[in-house]
RNA sequence: GCUCCGAUGGUGUAGUCCGGCCAAGCAUAUCGGCCUUUCGAGCCGACGACCCGGGUUCAAAUCCCGGUCGGAGCACCA
């Protein structure tokens, strides 16, 4: 090309691919983990952490585990550990190992007795106040100048049950002086009668999640973790057990914490909601679990690319319905079938047109899907929006979508012709009279009913409601709302 | 209150580590045009941002200081 001024020249266009930065210190492959509290099945909020990880060993190959974090036996749901898992495999995380914590008490019981004898440990029978309010002083209490084998002895008595919850606890010895006073010599283990699900009262002495996860972090080698901001506390807590240990820390990241402005995530709610019987279940499109979310109709492949795009900086921010709705229509929407539905009907006439037919395919951009075909004759009966109808005057015209174009006349519509017309005319959808009732859900708690059209009666899956939006069709009746 | 962290258009982000190619890219939303017997689809275009104030420098979104705003943690939860 011949370019007589160059500065005219179009600028050649950069093509920004959303991509997840490089992990630091990669050494062959990595070894990552995801560990969620099991007390319940998964929401769209835990899917970051799940597809990050993913991401990251699919990219370096090596290891995921799925670490199922049940050291609170007074909130742990069963329903999780089966749960969890399913979640997992819908969203296309490939777990490579299942560590279940529960399962793993003696080694927290081993590497606790071994701090203690180290003389970074100590129990502590204070009132728990008191302790509070020594440690925010910056001030030690009695106990921790407690000689080794004493201490060895008193979280025996820990582990066989001697003490009751809240009689002792075992403290890591850290600094005093720390400036957070919550990094000041933290809690390991406390004491729980509560019945565990796997282990029913097997256990009375519980790691608290900064013990375990220092030790399991270690144990199940992990080179790199990457977990939200609220933990970067926790973290700094348990770099403690690894200095003591001599352990090598892995890698830590912290994304920004996301609000999720309108969905339901709190496992608390939703449980009080399924015993009130105002949920219909953990999947109730009105939640914002991964079962709701799938029973809407969303591919996996959305999370993943909303994710991948969000990237894993530590900033706060939004989640974005719109952003993450488009994503999935971008998926979706090539092999997504046209159909008519026609919420509010209101049933007319057409009057004067001979031989009616209507021809329309089943995706504008894909002919090979077909045409659903509807024969009409004379003078037929069809329902269309009342709120379109509604809105018209008489005498006005407007288009039945591959039908005719008709003329309002009170509940009647004249024929007028088949001729494209000028593109201002309004083109609605109709359903013929033998259409089939039918009514969508919507995550707002809504409900829309109204006629579909006849040829829909056996397909199952999204499809696109002309007019109206994406709906993942369930039932010959029944449907719920994917989005717009 | 204490500790730590962050701040790019309406929204989500790229760029910040290692200052110049950033008079700031991409996506989404909105608006307009084209196309199409749906459209929230496709194509084209428009709109629109570096929190504020100082400093360093030939040069700052990028480095330094102060401020403002926002967030997280400060549990015998995870």
């Amino acid at each position: 090309m011949h370019l007589e001024f160059p500065e005219f020249e179009v600028k050649e266009k950069k093509v920004q691919v959303h991509n997840l930065p490089e992990l630091r210190n990669v050494k062959g492959s990595v070894v990552m983990r995801m560990a969620p509290s099991p007390s319940g099945p998964l929401h769209i909020g835990h899917s970051r952490m799940a597809i990050l990880n993913d991401e990251y060993v699919k990219r370096y190959g090596g290891k995921l585990i799925l670490r199922i974090e049940d050291t609170n036996p007074a909130n742990i749901d069963p329903i999780a550990y089966e749960q969890i898992p399913r979640d997992l495999e819908w969203l296309g995380v490939t777990v490579h190992q299942i560590a279940i914590q529960s399962d793993r008490m003696e080694s927290y019981y081993e590497q606790a007795r071994l701090l203690i004898a180290a003389g970074h440990a100590y129990v502590c029978t204070c009132i728990q106040e008191e302790f509070k309010q020594k440690i925010s002083a910056s001030v030690a209490c009695p106990h921790r100048e407690t000689p080794p084998e004493e201490n060895l002895e008193k979280f025996q008595k820990m582990v066989d049950g001697t003490f009751s919850p809240g009689q002792a606890v075992l403290i890591i010895k850290t600094d005093l002086k720390h400036p957070n006073p919550s990094v000041r010599d933290w809690i390991a283990f406390r004491i729980s009668d509560a019945v565990h699900p796997r282990h029913g009262t097997e256990y009375h002495a519980y790691p608290m999640m900064n013990f375990s996860v220092a030790v399991d972090d270690h144990l199940l080698g992990l080179t790199h973790v990457i977990r939200g901001k609220d933990h970067i506390n926790n973290t700094e807590k348990q770099k403690y057990i690894f200095n003591y240990n001599k352990w090598k820390l892995p890698e830590y990241y912290h994304y920004g914490l996301v609000d999720f402005p309108g969905v339901i995530l709190k496992t608390s709610i939703i449980k009080k909601g399924l015993a009130e019987g105002k949920y219909s279940g953990w999947d109730d499109v009105r939640l914002g679990t991964l079962l709701a979310f799938r029973k809407r109709g969303f591919r996996p492949e959305t999370f993943r690319r909303y994710w991948i795009r969000s990237g894993m900086r530590e900033i706060d921010s939004e989640f974005s319905v719109e952003i993450f709705n488009s994503i999935n229509k971008e998926i979706i929407d090539t092999s997504t079938p046209r159909l008519f539905f026609v919420p509010s009907p209101v049933q007319i006439r057409i009057i004067g047109g001979k031989d009616l037919s209507g021809k329309a395919p089943y995706h504008p951009s894909h002919p090979e899907m077909g045409y659903r075909t509807y024969i009409l004759g004379q003078d037929p009966t069809i329902s269309v929006p009342s709120a379109d109808w509604n809105s018209m005057q008489d005498g006005m015209e407007l288009r039945l979508k591959d039908l005719c174009n008709v003329i309002k006349d009170g509940n009647s519509a004249e024929f007028a012709g088949n001729a494209m017309k000028e593109r201002k005319t309004r083109i609605i959808q109709w359903v013929p009279e033998n259409s089939r009732k039918f009514s969508v859900y919507r995550p707002d708690g809504s409900e829309d009913t109204g006629l579909i059209e006849p040829l829909a009666e056996k397909y199952r899956g999204v499809a696109q409601l002309e007019r109206y939006g994406y709906v993942n069709i369930v039932s010959e009746n029944t449907g719920f709302f994917t989005h717009p």
